[in-house]
DNA sequence: AATGAATGAGCGTTCATTCAT
DNA sequence: TATGAATGAACGCTCATTCAT
């Protein structure tokens, strides 16, 4: 192992999570590479041994995270047969890994989605394979008599993402620190009545019944 | 109203709207202030002479339209009774609103939301009113037996700003410029049977009871 | 007119000049931006409302001289008949020329060499029609019965221009300013006359022996 | 000689080898240690055993050739009596060297002058003691009797140069790859009999009347 | 009120060089 | 001797903002 104390794959590491803290602090626009060269504690030109460019460094965060994300998600349903239970699992790992790490969950709530070029790059990525997972787990809670036939999985799969998406990015711009994970018991509470129904609930578009 | 007036107001109507239309197309840090001059027909220093700074424009953009936004739901509510119609209406008017500019929406969806600092900003202000006004609706919804009374109307009032929002992000991302209004209609199924319950829906934390 | 005090072909010019005074003293690559704009006693971004890029800059300092030196140099040998007087003329603006503005002449014989590029450019362009001008001039000599009819014209003004511009680089490059215009006796003899001189004109290795 | 000796001299010419390449095709400065390195199949650092320098890489291009190539010039004119033929082998090795190595041209044409600096140690060093044969040849052509007694060596030197060097110029400019060679015969028609030739050496201007 | 020429701070990236192994 | 990861100084260019007219 040469000049670095570190193996490769660790410098590598470490100069991502300094991207993470300073894109977090100051924003990805607001950060300079000097600043997160000064994070890592490397010299400038580094930086640039482990990454193409600055956008590449935000990049890089997402895949790093996202991915790791969405295959744990996976894993988790694989174990477990009620769709209600699946859903549980994977919103309750989506609130605790970015409560876990509040900068993270700053880049992944904001700074990612700063221009329509990065959204698209997420919305066709990893989000996509999110959307995906949920989609099957309502499409499955469907075909098992469980969620009610008349959802339309794509929708649902949307309004399930969105709801928690929202609930995160709100903590991320609260002042205080705490409480995400709290927030998924009456979130599935609303979901999960969605998503259920139940026989006598008269429909909506009937409105104006006897 | 001298016409000195009208004509100052009717200019940085005409500025607002060319910033909308180039923030959308370039981006808010691709477009420069030099575009928005032009796109509007006016030197680059008159933008100053209606807008502080470049931040100011992007604001002027949220403060001009969400708050009118915001004041007609509120109207549009205070005609209808039931929580139902209520929550219908003030969708509907969401989808449509945005579905009719396209360019107000990506500013909207997107460009407002490339910091924190602006976020902040927005959850402090009129999307904190929307907000508001979606957990007024719950609220009585509740009160009047028509909602489940388990509900809690503030994370309720985010899970459905949060589906919404991410479907016309969705909307506004997707290269086909069609259809948003199309999918009011199964969003509020979902969240209909989510909010209105029903007496049959054995709670999912209460599994197993008699 | 505006800010400035100068016009703005005025203001052009005054960049230009600098950037001469600039790139001669220190080189182009050695020179920044910002001593220019320092030397023309403008702000850094100003070469920039005037230039397109610090090439373009170099670049602008050839076409507004060379340009200038060619069509003079035609005007002159219009006025002349004898092809030998044609010839002193040209090579005497020549050497004026770049002595009479050492920076210019440094610039010339140096900066704009400092690549293939750019000495493409400056042979497709100006200096091609220079030597367009010198092979006319020999051309006619020829035809005049006053040049050697053997010449090859092409080569003949290679050899003029070569000449020429060698002892303008070694002039550049020389410590003491001085004496460029006097080497144009001694040069025009040379070429007029050759190595060899009249009587001695047996001609060299096999040809015409007795 | 040791081994190692042999081999370090060895890796020293592989190095100056690729460099040429390299600064050949890609310029000077357009070139990084790092290309030369591959060339050369070295580590980047390996370079700095051998040369103290890029500058210094580029120096030892110089110093290693054209040292060289005096000396042959001035081997073979030792042979030789009569100044022309002097003169003839003198520059048609110059030729003849050149076009065998396009890319050694190519650095020695273009690369070695992009800077007065490298300009400057180039006149002092090889092309002072090639200008000075040229001056030796001239001046022995003169008290032979078979160059004019008008002449004045210096000038005269400077003109062979810049004639020769100037064709070789516009040979390593032009995009064909050909014919260096076939200049030598026309060059030197031009030189050693002028432009004007022996009947009509009635002196130009007011020079050598009668 | 309107103009648009001028300003100048700010930054991502490159690459010659070093040095621990 | 050779390596190649690490260093960090250096710079062209952009663009929001100003202000003389």
């Amino acid at each position: 192992m040469a000049r670095g104390e570190l193996g490769k794959e660790a410098k590598r590491k470490t100069i991502l999570a300094a991207a993470v803290r300073v894109f977090a602090e100051k924003g990805y626009f607001g950060a300079r590479m000097r600043d997160v060269a000064a994070a890592a504690q490397v010299a400038d030109g580094t930086l640039y041994l482990y990454f193409d460019s600055k956008e590449d460094l935000l990049t890089a965060v997402l895949e790093e995270h996202a991915q790791a994300f969405v295959e744990r998600a996976r894993r988790d349903c694989a174990r477990l047969a009620d769709p209600r239970h699946r859903l549980h699992a994977v919103l309750e790992r989506h609130l605790v890994s970015l409560e876990a790490n509040r900068a993270l969950a700053t880049v992944f709530q904001i700074e990612l989605r700063h221009s329509r070029k990065f959204l698209r790059r997420i919305a066709k990525g990893q989000v996509s394979q999110y959307l995906q997972l949920l989609q099957e787990i309502v499409a499955s809670g469907v075909s098992q008599g469980i969620f009610r036939r008349e959802l339309d999985p794509k929708v649902a799969a949307r309004v399930i993402f969105g709801a928690v998406d929202e609930l995160v990015t709100a903590w991320v711009l609260s002042q205080k620190p705490s409480g995400l994970k709290e927030q998924l018991a009456p979130l599935l509470e609303v979901l999960f009545y969605g998503l259920c129904g139940s026989e006598s609930n008269e429909a909506h578009g009937k409105r104006g019944e006897p």
